[in-house]
DNA sequence: TCAAAAGTGTTCTGCATACACCCATGT
DNA sequence: ACATGGGTGTATGCAGAACACTTTTGA
């Protein structure tokens, strides 16, 4: 009966193992006022000279995680990104070559890290604004559209968005953040009000330099009171 | 040089062909007071005799959504189940026989409806409490984990506890519907105010019937009201 | 002295919370 | 008539929203 053959897969001889599967990262960094992506363009058939979602098969020795943070440290130099699964893909003509599986991952980075970090030269990589991406290799329109939804509703519930900041960053920065992400304004004192409240940013007694106006304070995010905070029962929220 | 290698993977051949990727579901129920999810008993080894979240290999013509909805029906009989996919796992040595995948997803349905469709014969299903979830096979017992953390964060920002609950439902069922989930009392003149507000319940002019106190009002959830809220922006929060 | 952005408090409104009694039915 | 859960309103506190002027610096 049709019903035995499955729930007890288990079984399977070699012909079960004819899939490939790779990951594929939609990086996001912040330039001050827009939201970027890190692309990189293909050199090769298919979708050649397309833009295209950084990404690679996954080795049989490392696990999806490993894979992404391979890809991130080769392609930006960087190690400790901050990185969430999002999606798998996998529908069954999105790779002419045969049932290829991708795993979408979206990462955030400071491109003031970043730009320290030129070790990709020998591929074209490029930060393109999200508001302004073309059409992309295989699926990738659809894989970046899904990451950067869930980066919105990730943003409001975490506080990653101090990872696309430099270390030290002032008010006004962090509210130009949440308000390009979230396309909508904020009202200045009772953004600094919510933000205070939190009592997560530690004043770092430094101002800006050289800025033609009065300088701002320079804050830094407290990641351990936080994660004491959390512990508790916390929930940070914008 | 090796950066080279990466991003362009598109060039593999038949080699990078041999992984296998599967689904796992967690197929979650409610019963009157508490939460259940359906498990499978494994009839082989390895893990003969251990419980098991139902799953299959992925058929090289589906897709993984396809996948799901196919073991969902075969196993309930149910066509029309709530879905979403939670999370790929993929370490290394997660199965015994080779690279295997396996994308979960969790469900939820009526247990009332499962009850009416003994299809699943063949394989022995059985409701357990999911507080009294044993050792499962492979790393399924992280996969539910994980499963149910999903759950409860979207019971709490989708109208999803519906799906749980017969097609008529009183407002006390609902209540402690979302107390067993969330694992928190609700006042019970304030948690009806706040479902009220919402507008989303239709009044079906029916009575509980053969009980011994006061009957209580029957309610359905009102689906299309749902869809026109949400596109202007509503969000349904608990 | 001007331009440009930084910084700061109060009032109002609405929503979450806390809380206790009468009602309808079956036995 | 009694036991059982169903059903209802009000007062209080707190957090979000609206809103405008003074301060500091560089040019």
């Amino acid at each position: 009966m049709y019903v035995h053959k499955i729930y007890f897969f288990y079984t399977m001889i070699a012909d079960n193992f004819n899939y490939s599967v790779s990951i594929d990262c939609v990086i996001f960094g912040y330039d001050t006022t827009d939201l970027k992506v890190l692309l990189i363009k293909r050199g090769e058939e298919p979708y050649l000279n397309h833009w295209a979602l950084p990404g690679d098969l996954i080795n049989p020795k490392e696990s999806i995680d490993q894979s992404v943070i391979r890809v991130l440290k080769e392609l930006t130099g960087l190690s400790k990104v901050y990185m969430e699964q999002v999606k798998t893909f996998g529908d069954v003509g999105r790779h002419p070559l045969g049932r290829v599986f991708t795993v979408a991952y979206y990462s955030l980075l400071k491109i003031s890290d970043y730009e320290l970090n030129p070790s990709s030269f020998a591929v074209e990589a490029k930060w393109h604004s999200v508001k302004r991406i073309g059409e992309l290799a295989f699926d990738h329109n659809k894989i970046f559209a899904t990451c950067k939804e869930k980066l919105v509703e990730s943003i409001k519930r975490k506080p990653i968005g101090f990872e696309l900041l430099p270390k030290e960053f002032t008010l006004t920065e962090l509210q130009n953040l949440y308000e390009t992400l979230l396309q909508e304004p904020f009202d200045k004192r009772n953004f600094r009000k919510k933000i205070n409240s939190m009592k997560l940013l530690i004043d770092t007694g430094k101002l800006q330099k050289s800025v033609s106006h009065r300088p701002a304070k320079l804050y830094r995010f407290d990641n351990n009171k936080y994660d004491t905070l959390k512990k508790g029962g916390f929930n940070f929220e914008i």
